[in-house]
DNA sequence: GGGAAAGGCTTG
DNA sequence: GTACGAGCCTTTCCCA
């Protein structure tokens, strides 16, 4: 099927600059390898390869083809090659086609569109329990006939998932937002963010103390028993034997101990509460206080992967090290945002959009009610407040705007009125009739998302507004616990994923426009709604005027997008 | 001793 | 029997 290779050059252009194949020369470049393995294998000489390779990949018309284009840029550039052109990207088109079918790496996806059983890299490697050989220890011609017949399975899924990209009217997308963002996202994980290691050490000294106050407490709430408060098991023998508290809840093996449980338990004995906080805060302190500084740089910086094929609504995530859920919610957990700080003479600028899923869902729905709001400049959650306690905006309480929060946001995620009761800890009924307030206030909003469903039953996909799909199987299914969480993911995706959409292009938007400037400002972190940058004192006023004008003009909605723009030494002032 | 599962916590 | 989307930590359990 594929012409011959050539084992020597195979052999070469593999070991040399970690595993690439230069496959046909002149016409394209397959790329079957990221950047951990550029663990320059000893055989040959890298400066060698890397000027072999150099002129196809810094053309754009030559470097053709990637298996994953940010972990190749990424890798390239650590070889001091700019990769340009690069105009396929298998991962990401296996996403777009269909992003939870299965994995999309290169053996997943060769297995799914080729049938073609390539190697795992942890066979390649002979990885056993405490061991695996490093690229350069693997026999030559195994790694030359992994690489080869990698690259040959790039070139096939090529055709067959360019061809589901037609077909699916995804190109756009792909060509216009995934590619080029794959990127800009590879220049910011290169960059990462400046942590400030002496405020880490000293709240996670003052984490430690409070921790064994806490144990200490605790220890004499269970009638002097010593025992790990990090273990559910060796909790549920306390909570529930020893001190005879009620059986809350059940998980599949036992009693829970779990956050809801300790809370209402905490109405009968003290012990609970304590547990709560010492959970909370070991959680900080082994999460990020203890963890980051081990995975600084010598520059002092973070560098977080941005995932670019795994959330199903189309969506970032972030691992090794999660900078997404870095917390907010309570004091001492903003003290850590504190910690992601800009270098002297710059400053850190962060943006978020004000509702983008409410506005999103005003959009979609065209519902008069939510499109006024959002006109007026009005606060929705107290419209939605108005409605469910006949108020008047002047009326309505903090505590009731909270509520209506709730519900708004429960309606966005589908939710029923058993899982809304126990939200907000009220009946049924009363869970019931606020749902059913909010759907009466915002009829729209009821029938888009009933038409959402039933056009998914027929279809068996839901669509974003730029036309990334997922697919929904399960509205078919004739077990109602299934079919229902289908249908919730029906229609929330369309919501979540159009923000997810507008956020992706607001990104390519900035990060164009900032290298257009010449500017020194840096993009460090996005969040989901929240982009934030590193920003010398002296751009601070250009940028802050880049960032807001690319966000708010990201896509025009049938309601305004707002952007909120902060700037500080650091994360948590930024805000 | 390693890996997977379970339980629990962080975030938008 | 029910909230949408993620990732990471510690303990527990199982197996070689």
């Amino acid at each position: 099927m594929f012409p011959a290779l050539d084992a020597d050059a195979t052999a070469r252009a593999s070991a040399l600059v970690g595993v690439a194949l230069a496959y046909a020369p002149g016409e394209a470049v397959y790329l079957p390898f990221d950047h951990r393995y550029l663990g320059a294998p000893a055989q040959l000489d890298r400066a060698e390869t890397v000027a072999l390779l150099r002129p196809l990949l810094e053309r754009a018309s030559l470097a053709k083809l990637s298996a994953d284009a940010k972990r190749d840029a990424l890798a390239w550039h650590a070889q001091g090659v700019a990769v340009a052109g690069i105009t396929f990207d298998t991962m990401l088109a296996s996403y777009l086609v269909d992003p939870e079918q299965h994995g999309h790496t290169l053996p997943e996806v060769a297995q799914a569109e080729l049938g073609v059983a390539l190697t795992a890299w942890d066979v390649l490697t002979e990885k056993q329990r405490g061991s695996q050989r490093t690229l350069p220890e693997v026999a030559l011609e195994k790694v030359a006939d992994w690489a080869g017949r990698s690259a040959a399975a790039i070139r096939e899924a090529t055709e067959t998932l360019g061809a589901k990209l037609r077909v699916h009217a995804l190109m756009p997308l792909f060509t216009g937002l995934e590619l080029p963002l794959a990127g800009w996202l590879a220049v910011i994980e290169r960059e990462g963010v400046l942590l400030d290691l002496a405020t880490l050490a000293e709240l996670s000294k003052q984490a430690g103390e409070e921790l064994a106050v806490l144990e200490a407490r605790c220890r004499e709430l269970a009638g002097g028993k010593t025992w790990n408060l990090a273990s559910p098991r060796q909790l549920e023998t306390v909570l529930f034997d020893e001190l005879g508290l009620r059986v809350v809840k059940r998980t599949k093996t036992g009693r829970s101990t779990d956050h809801d449980v300790l809370e209402e338990l905490a109405a009968e004995h003290p012990l609970p509460a304590l547990v709560l906080e010492h959970r909370a805060l070991a959680k900080l302190k082994g999460t990020y206080l203890d963890a980051f500084p081990r995975l600084v740089d010598a520059g002092g910086r973070i560098h977080t992967r941005y995932n670019q094929a795994v959330a199903a609504t189309g969506r970032l995530s972030s691992s090794e090290p999660n900078l997404q859920n870095i917390p907010v919610k309570t004091a001492f957990g903003r003290r850590i945002r504190e910690a992601f700080v800009a270098p002297l003479g710059a400053l850190i600028l962060a943006a978020d959009y004000s509702q983008i899923e409410l506005r999103v869902l005003a959009h979609l729905s065209r519902d008069a009610e939510l499109l006024d709001a959002f006109r007026t400049g009005d606060d929705v959650h107290v419209r939605t407040a108005k409605a469910l306690f006949d108020v008047e905006a002047a009326e309505v309480t903090r505590e009731q705007r909270g509520r209506a929060k709730t519900v708004n946001f429960a309606v966005i995620y589908g939710q029923t009125e058993t899982a809304l009761a126990r939200n907000l800890k009220i009946e049924r009924a009363e869970a019931a009739r606020y749902i059913e307030a909010f759907f009466t206030r915002y009829a729209g909003v009821r029938r888009f998302l009933d038409e959402v469903v039933r056009e998914a039953r027929e279809t068996g996909e839901v669509r974003t507004l730029l036309g990334r799909r997922r697919l929904v199987p399960d509205l078919a299914s004739s077990n109602r616990t299934v079919r229902f969480a289908a249908e919730r993911v029906a229609r929330n995706t369309p919501i979540q994923g159009t923000s997810a959409d507008i956020l992706k292009r607001a990104m390519v938007t900035i990060c164009e426009r900032m290298r257009e400037a010449r500017v020194e400002s840096r993009m460090l972190l996005t969040v989901h709604d929240e982009l934030i940058f590193e920003v010398p004192r002296d751009e601070q006023e250009p940028m802050t005027k880049l960032v807001r004008t690319a966000m708010e003009g990201a896509i025009a909605l049938e309601v305004p997008l707002l952007v909120d723009v902060g700037c500080g030494p650091n994360w948590g002032a930024a805000h």
